[in-house]
DNA sequence: TGACAAAGTGACTTTCGAGTCATATAATAA
DNA sequence: TTATTATATGACTCGAAAGTCACTTTGTCA
């Protein structure tokens, strides 16, 4: 937890603060990142930043918990998880990529955080928790609907799930930080066109 | 690539100071490792290890490629790619699992290899590329079978079954690193029973 | 067995950046 | 306006660990 003078903050130097920290995470990794970097970036004195955190470890957890709540709060509003199942979901990815797409650093941040294992795992087992119960939701909604096949058990359709799904967002979100620009027209049918593919082998298999 | 120096040294003393490199990279992560503690562990002198490689980056990537090496040889004895399609594969993730724990701390370190993509990334690439080719073999493989449907492309398909392949991995790896222990007759029935239902999954899909 | 080269060593030097702190500035209260 | 408290600053300290090197040991060949 930050010190109290943190949470004192305007918002808006709060974000700027922790954004510059992401930013250096991101792009060095914890361990080279360098305080007196992100200092300046985020255009307050080194000093500073000790009167909001305890050490640099701080920093970081403090911007996974910011960052995963930042990027579940925006999630929230653009999904309407109560009445979606497993297929609608997926089908919506195109959707998500917009909000990737706004939120970059954040996303990338994100990403990043899976890397430090020993300073964020609180924050990784959130996520995951985080990630489970939509999955699952969707698995019963699923389920109640008739839409998703009763005899296997949610935990295993869970993974089954989010392997195939998550597998599909790197792959595009890989292409697309490569080119770091946005989408195409030309490449956002391409991905459309996949999306209805994959979806049919979510639903039906690969096997004949 | 390290100094000549190495590459003369008996192979086995060679593995005993990569190996506590990994072991030291696998429980610190890169930057928290300290070279003295890996020579100390390995039975050398910390300056030995600069007889070896440039720096401790040096030594880390040459860990990466070693092992990836290693981890291919062994794996390679134990499949039979060529006649394999991709279900027959996957239902040899028991099989998978024996080499995993003979081999426990490569295991490991490839996994935290991940973590360190600005140090790894060459490596990286090329864990993928064998993978994929890996992958691409089986599933032609089942096309040609008759065993795979025809109707959509090799790359999706194998985003698809890496997908389900990984996540059914890491679902079993993680618990039975928790244990830290031999898997009992009782969680490998565990296993194959899920394992059944996952390769119904990957044939059928999950809708209904 | 002596002489040259290769490998091994660990005390020492150097680097580098995290974290401190004495001081300055701004905000608030009385 | 002045007193008091909260915030901001960056030159400085200091510990930790990477990397060096002058010297020792081991190996090899004539």
């Amino acid at each position: 937890m930050p010190k109290e003078t943190f949470l004192r903050l305007k918002t808006d130097k709060q974000e700027r603060i922790l954004r510059a920290a992401m930013r250096a995470f991101v792009d060095q990794g914890f361990s080279r990142a360098k305080v007196e970097d992100i200092a300046r970036d985020a255009g307050v004195a080194k000093g500073s930043i000790y009167q909001y955190f305890a050490d640099k470890a701080e920093l970081f957890t403090y911007c996974s918990h910011w960052g995963i709540d930042q990027f579940m709060q925006k999630l929230d509003a653009r999904t309407h998880l109560a009445e979606m199942d497993v297929f609608e979901y997926f089908l919506d990815s195109a959707g998500k990529t917009e909000l990737l797409d706004e939120e970059r650093e954040l996303t990338l941040f994100l990403q990043c955080v899976a890397n430090e294992p020993r300073l964020a795992d609180a924050s990784l087992k959130a996520m995951y928790e985080v990630g489970d119960a939509y999955g699952r939701q969707l698995i019963r909604n699923g389920k109640r609907k008739g839409s998703v096949r009763a005899d296997i058990d949610d935990d295993l359709l869970l993974a089954y799930f989010w392997g195939v799904t998550e597998r599909f967002e790197r792959r595009w979100m890989s292409r697309y930080i490569d080119f770091s620009k946005e989408m195409s027209a030309e490449s956002s049918r391409l991905m459309q066109e996949e999306l209805t593919q994959m979806l049919t082998l979510m639903r039906n298999g690969m096997g004949c």
